[in-house]
DNA sequence: GAGTGGTCTAGACCACGGG
DNA sequence: CCGTGGTCTAGACCACTCG
């Protein structure tokens, strides 16, 4: 007799892994696990969506659910405002803000972010630092146009990141992760030698139809991102 | 009159987005809600608990809800098998097997994994390709005691990516994504110059409690990982 | 056409944890 | 203590899609 969801869902993985149920295979439908395992068929659908949205299982109406052949890994990464990353893990969290001014941004960002490659907007660089050390170089652009009272916004104690949250609304946005060298500019500011091997994301947020941010991090080498899978 | 749970989620963040609940704010609590939509209270269960989940709001028994003030991005990762990444992108996949054998580990393996340093492990190289071009460099290490059948398993048609995910188990695991120079030894098997920047991924994963393998992957330069936000 | 998952409802009980 | 979210139930209708 399996009383709630969670238990229902272990039984389940528990049979995929155990290789009951192989990959591929179709499982039994919903009404008959519900009387099986004793419980109600909404019970059985809650364990059973959460197990899909893993990807564990593949499910379609009518055509029944069954085991996924080759389950692509999911791993659910949090990406917290730089502050809390740092503080998180029990160093002191630093800020400084390198420059702040009105540009034509290079093409590359007008065209990202759908623009008119001659409107300006708001490129902000700042540092942010983890015991005094160089953690990590932001570079962002902002369309004042999208984000009311940024141009009020000096960003001298407060960084762009953690402002646009309290804000500006978004509703959607891209994120990309990569590998670059550092140049001969950014590296003194992160405190390694040109040519270091450094992690990159980029991001870029929407609000309905219209780019909000877009930004480019460098993190000083040795960083890295985890997750659990 | 909102009737399904996707519209019911859909009209709270527009609240959430229009400020009318702000950053840090309570919001009314799940029967309240319910009367006001018109819907049942499981209705409105179901889409804040969606929302909760993205992190945009922050659910406690008794204390209520309110909207997450420094909401977390969260994205959720894809890692598909290398070759359904490649094939996705409409790409010819290739692989190639470049050593197997029977070592001990260097110690930061056999720690990470648990084992007593004088054990051995099977140990795997080999190279993805897209359209017959350097794609990524694996580096993989397998406990032959916890996946039987991997003695008799060559791998030289097959990745022991795709071979794993057929034949071995694997409860949970861990991943880091980071950023490293190629190496004199690995460049030429990238197709790239000594000291180019490489993304890197780290695997592990695990049986219950024991470690089932651990991967490092080496992709050439120009690689990113997207995803949403 | 018919079987399957997706969802809604109304009511109920319970666990947690703030006051 | 007691309000709030978390969950279960039984039944119902519906949408999708396979055959």
């Amino acid at each position: 007799m399996l009383r709630d969801w969670q238990s229902v869902r272990a039984e389940v993985l528990r049979r995929i892994h155990a290789r009951d149920w192989k990959p591929g295979e179709m499982i039994p439908n919903e009404a008959d696990l519900a009387a099986e395992f004793g419980c109600a068929r909404s019970t059985v659908n809650r364990a059973l969506r959460d197990i899909a949205q893993s990807g564990l299982l593949d499910r379609r109406r009518k055509a029944g659910t069954r085991v996924a052949s080759n389950p692509a890994a999911r791993a659910t990464l949090t990406i917290p405002v730089m502050r809390e990353e740092i503080e998180g893990t029990g160093r002191k969290y630093g800020y400084q803000l390198l420059s702040r001014s009105t540009e034509i941004p290079p093409v590359a960002e007008s065209a990202a972010m759908q623009l008119p490659p001659d409107g300006t907007l708001l490129h902000i660089r700042a540092l942010h630092l983890a015991d005094d050390r160089p953690f990590a170089l932001e570079n962002r652009w902002i369309d004042p146009g999208v984000v009311p009272g940024v141009a009020d916004a000096h960003f001298e104690r407060i960084s762009a990141n953690e402002w646009l949250l309290q804000n500006a609304a978004y509703t959607h946005g891209e994120i990309a992760f990569s590998a670059t060298v550092a140049g001969p500019a950014d590296a003194p500011l992160l405190g390694c030698a040109a040519g270091a091997p450094l992690f990159v994301t980029e991001r870029l947020t929407w609000d309905t139809t219209r780019a909000v941010t877009r930004v480019r991090i460098l993190f000083a080498p040795g960083y890295q991102m985890r997750t659990g899978l």
